[in-house]
RNA sequence: GGGCGUAUAGCUCAGCGGCAGAGCAUCGGCCUUACAAGCCGGGGGUCGCAGGUUCGAACCCUGCUGCGCCCA
């Protein structure tokens, strides 16, 4: 789709051009898709979706995990693996239902006036509008998501795995019913599990009242409460044992004083804490948990006081109707008029919250379905202990070992429409539960037709549970299960590990007898740049696709006004954003959510960041922009596979040296190892002319080195998650070494052409061709679209043989060691080299010589070895720090001339001639700070040294180190010293 | 109240026993023919505080202080 002998691309990178037209061209190959392969040909790599919310728009955290998985997704198909990823939304019980029932209100009309059907009609028709829109943007950031295996949590197929699931539970005795406390959402009128509850802390007001003892008119115990209206429910007052303010009440009785009831006064050593208030306290077992737990102990009647709606029954006497909170006013004032109430008093105390629709949650007496926990948590505990499943980062497997091991049996049935029905029917007749797969049509006990289904649903987690196994086929045997089951690694938020990652362990441990995942990676939470969490309120929020796309800032604030901001939000977002968002690519927003560390619990994300990601992208594509041309159209890999010529020839100082030629014949190429400084040269071709040949550049053997580096960090950096570190050792070898050093270094070899020139056109092409490779699983877009362009090998190598090089970077071999090679011998001399040069370039800045501006320069190095090298590399040094032509190459020993400076560069002296370029004092100065650093140096490591007792333990290399370092400044401190000469001769 | 985590450059964070690092920001010089979304060079830190272990501590241990999250 892209013609490789075009290589004039555009002079600026331009996300919105490049990513629109690979998606569907991945996708119309089946370069997503996974492989049912139970014979296990190819390894397979699977991870299903955390599941987004059926109603949601894609939000940072999706694009987090997205990023995430599909990098990984991507590495794993490079490595040759048959990798799934498959994808999927969840029906999300609760809050899609809160969402639809709101839109009725809109129109007037309430969910129990269109009755249960025509409500899921509704719920249904409105899934499918807003549906597709996260599957959408996840194709805008480039998921490869296995598409025709895309599952939602309410399809036929996963209905019928919820009922086996059930039913199974229910026939192994571990689902039951039960009459408890329960949270009570009074804004979706349905029940809550323990974890849809949020606590939060709010000042609040203890309020005192009386109550009188019965038959002794005047004769009060006070109590204290931040619920006044529950005192309608109120069964005892209690009191501690041994509290001797109380003695002479236990066991009487009180007058309750808005109903007809007396209440006796209790003595309870775990319910009271004699210091607290008044050390009385009023005990209402169906609306406290710890009251609830006396009750029982006391067998205290249990008074149910409050409706589903959140009103008081007929049990509120003279307050029956009133809404909770307008009967907690009216129950304080009349208990004032009574001359009952003693006062309020400041109180923090934590309100219970429902997540969902934030109203107040209410502890209410009620009879549920639960799931018996502990039982399934063990395997769950074991299989975590014994590594089976592991938890990155680590940190998090104390939390769900101690969330498993004090596990509470999970209330699973909600008072919704939206979700999977209970299979259980009531029989009208004897009273008894059928429970069943098939839609039950008469009691299982008496056999009466007369049954009611259920009306409860699920808790969304429940089917949630069954995700990993039933998404691939579950309860049925399918290859899918087979090959993908127990997935690769789970990858989601900490913040549902209970709601979610605990549940799929418990039900796939059960159902499948094995762990759903070998390993679960837990990514922080994404918050703004502050570390603030993103909230539409605040106005902090930043949506993805307005970092992909951009936005201008009018659209901007109208959206954020739009989305429920308060003003000063909306105020927030013009000053932040003043001329809007510009479009940064999703390869961009990739790479930056790719940058933090995983240990990280926030990761703020600050426009800023993903500017400079999108200058990498752009770096990369003038990298390009300027090679391509240089490196010329695909005959370059058939130019590089024609004979070589090895060759070995002694050099100058009798260094042995040896090489590979393209040489068309022996004669040129004896010629031209002759102009490079060859003596003795003898040549023979090679045999195997398949081969390609080992560059014998300095700079084309150090580029393939680092390479390798770069290739291993970031092969083994993915596969521990540290997408952080991977990405940080790719800025530093494709910006630092490619671009800063290669490029420049290459500049004047193609120039120059020839035999060295093919040869390094080659390694250019190679390494461009691996960088891309290796960037690609971050930014799939932008690699793709420049490797489309680049001249490629017919076949790539690999660690375990060749394979044909296929026709997208997708599904080409991961780069590993075999793309480069290891030379530890380049590294160093190109170390020598690249200090020398910055050694040049220091001296020069500081002296703002001219950036134009040749400088005379001598090096010297005690080494022959070493100032052959530098011989080899004058083209380099000339280049590289704008040296004059001709600059000397000496031994070390004599004096420093007249008008240089001196700059120690490790084994090398680089002298420059500062005589009419600056002034004596600038000099000076700069002589002194170096001196001052060096010393601060010698300082350091003589104190370490001169303690006898370093010499003695340390290990012996350390000391070795230490001694040697010592030498090495004492020598630059010694030439500075020499250096201060220099002012005078300026 | 219990548990977990965290404190390193102006900011966001790596480093977790052997010469304190990165990106961004900042300062100086350059429109050098891929890139000013760029190039070259520089400055900047009692590694939260107090003890301890060790030849040696940002790193290990103890205590304190601040901050965050989770559970009561």
């Amino acid at each position: 789709m892209s013609d490789p002998q075009k290589h004039e691309l555009v002079k600026a990178y331009d996300p919105r051009e490049v990513e629109g037209r690979w998606y569907s061209w991945w996708n119309e190959r089946g370069l997503f898709h996974g492989e049912d392969d139970p014979s296990h040909r190819r390894e397979p790599f699977c991870i299903v979706i955390p599941p987004p919310n059926v109603t949601g728009n894609l939000h940072c955290g999706h694009a987090l995990f997205a990023t995430i998985q599909d990098a990984l997704a991507r590495h794993q198909r490079m490595l040759g693996k048959n990798v799934l990823w498959l994808p999927g939304t969840d029906h999300a019980g609760i809050a899609t239902q809160v969402v639809v029932e709101r839109l009725l209100k809109r129109e007037g009309t309430t969910r129990h006036e269109l009755g249960r059907a025509a409500f899921l009609e509704r719920v249904w028709k409105w899934k499918a509008q807003s549906g597709g829109a996260i599957d959408k943007q996840l194709e805008v950031l480039g998921s490869s998501l296995d598409w025709p295996r895309y599952r939602f949590t309410m399809d036929p197929h996963m209905s019928r795995a919820v009922r086996e699931a059930f039913v199974r539970l229910y026939e192994e005795g571990l689902i039951y019913r039960a009459e408890r406390l329960v949270n009570w959402s009074v804004g979706g009128q349905t029940v809550l599990s323990d974890l849809e509850v949020e606590s939060k802390e709010q000042d609040g007001e203890l309020f005192e009242f009386a109550y009188e003892v019965a038959d002794h008119p005047g004769e009060q115990i006070v109590v204290a409460t931040t619920r006044p209206e529950t005192m309608l429910g109120d069964t005892a007052v209690a009191v501690h044992p041994d509290d001797p303010r109380y003695q002479h009440l236990i066991g009487r009785m009180l007058k309750h004083p808005f109903v007809d009831r007396r209440i006796p006064v209790i003595a309870d050593a775990i319910l009271v804490d004699p210091k607290f208030g008044t050390g009385a306290v009023k005990v209402t077992p169906a609306h406290d948990f710890n009251d609830f737990a006396t009750g029982k102990r006391h067998q205290l009647p249990m008074i149910n006081i409050l409706g589903k709606d959140g009103t008081l029954n007929h049990e509120g006497g003279p307050f029956a109707g009133m809404e909770r909170f307008a009967a907690r006013k009216a129950v304080k004032k009349k208990l004032d008029e009574l001359g009952l109430a003693k006062g309020t008093k400041k109180h923090k105390l934590t309100i219970p919250y429902c997540q969902r629709t934030g109203t107040v949650v209410e502890p209410m007496l009620s009879e549920q379905w639960y799931v018996k926990a502990d039982v399934l948590a063990k395997p769950a505990i074991e299989a975590v202990e014994s590594g089976k499943t592991v938890i990155v980062p680590e940190e998090w497997t104390k939390t769900y070992m101690h969330w498993m091991t004090n596990i509470q049996d999970w209330c699973i049935s909600r008072q919704l429409w939206w979700g999977h029905q209970i299979p259980a029917w009531h029989c009208q007749k004897c009273r008894a539960i059928t429970v069943s797969r098939e839609d039950a049509t008469k009691c299982a006990t008496c056999g009466s037709p007369e049954i009611v289904q259920d009306d409860d649903v699920l808790d969304t987690w429940f089917s949630s549970g069954l995700w990993p196994f039933a998404t691939l086929g579950w309860p049925d045997k399918t290859p899918a299960l087979e090959t993908f089951y127990p997935t690769s690694i789970m990858e989601t938020g900490p913040d549902i590990l209970f709601f979610w990652v605990a549940r799929m362990m418990m039900m796939g441990i059960h159902f499948m007898g094995e762990v759903p995942f070998k390993k679960v990676f837990l990514h922080g939470i994404v918050t703004d740049e502050k570390g603030e969490k993103m909230s539409k309120v605040k106005g902090n929020v930043i949506d993805p696709l307005d970092v992909v796309y951009g936005i201008d800032v009018e659209k901007l604030v109208a959206k954020t006004r739009d989305g429920g901001a308060e003003e000063s939000g909306v105020k927030n977002v013009r000053n932040t954003y003043p001329q809007g968002i510009p479009s940064y690519g999703a390869d961009a927003l990739r790479w930056t959510l790719a940058t933090y560390p995983p240990q990280q619990r926030k990761i703020p994300l600050a426009i800023k960041r993903i500017e400079s990601s999108r200058h990498l992208c752009n770096k990369i594509w003038n990298a390009l922009r300027f090679a391509l041309p240089l490196i010329g159209g695909d005959d370059l890999y058939a130019l590089a596979a024609q004979p070589w010529w090895r060759w070995e020839g002694r050099g100058e100082g009798g260094i042995v040296r040896y090489g590979m030629l393209a040489a068309p014949s022996e004669g040129k190429a004896i010629d031209h190892l002759a102009a490079e400084g060859v003596l003795d040269a003898t040549i023979a071709r090679v045999d195997d002319a398949s081969a390609i040949p080992a560059p014998t550049a300095l700079a084309d053997r150090w580029i393939l080195d680092r390479l390798v580096a770069t290739a291993r960090t970031v092969n083994a950096s993915i596969d521990e998650f540290r997408l952080d570190e991977a990405t940080s050792a790719l800025h530093r070898f494709f910006w630092g070494d490619v671009c800063d050093w290669y490029l420049e270094l290459v500049k004047p070899v193609l120039q120059a052409g020839g035999a060295r020139a093919l040869s390094t056109r080659l390694t250019l092409a190679r390494v461009l061709d691996a960088s891309l490779r290796l960037m690609h699983p971050i930014i799939p877009f932008l690699t793709e679209e420049l490797w489309q362009k680049l001249p490629k090998p017919t076949r790539y190598e690999t660690p375990n043989g060749s394979v044909a090089t296929p026709e997208s970077i997708m599904v080409a071999p991961f780069p590993s060691a075999v793309d480069g090679r290891v030379d530890p011998a380049a590294a160093r001399d190109m170390g020598l080299v690249q200090a020398a040069i910055s050694a040049i370039r220091s001296v020069r800045s500081e002296h703002e010589v001219h950036p134009g501006a040749a400088v005379e320069v001598k090096l010297r190095a005690a080494s022959p070895e070493v100032r052959a090298l530098l011989e080899r590399e004058r083209i380099a040094v000339r280049t590289l720090a704008k040296a004059s032509d001709d600059f000397a190459i000496e031994p070390t020993g004599a004096p420093r001339p007249a008008g240089y400076a001196l700059m120690p560069a490790g084994e090398i002296d680089v002298l420059v001639l500062l005589k009419g370029l600056v002034t004596a004092e600038h000099e000076a100065a700069r002589i002194e700070r170096e001196i001052k650093k060096v010393e601060k140096d010698v300082a350091a490591t003589e104190k370490k040294l001169a303690q006898p007792s370093f010499a003695e333990k340390a290990p012996p290399e350390v000391v070795a180190e230490a001694r040697a370092l010592l030498e090495s400044l004492k020598a630059a401190r010694g030439r500075f010293e020499e250096s201060k000469e220099l002012v005078a001769e300026l």
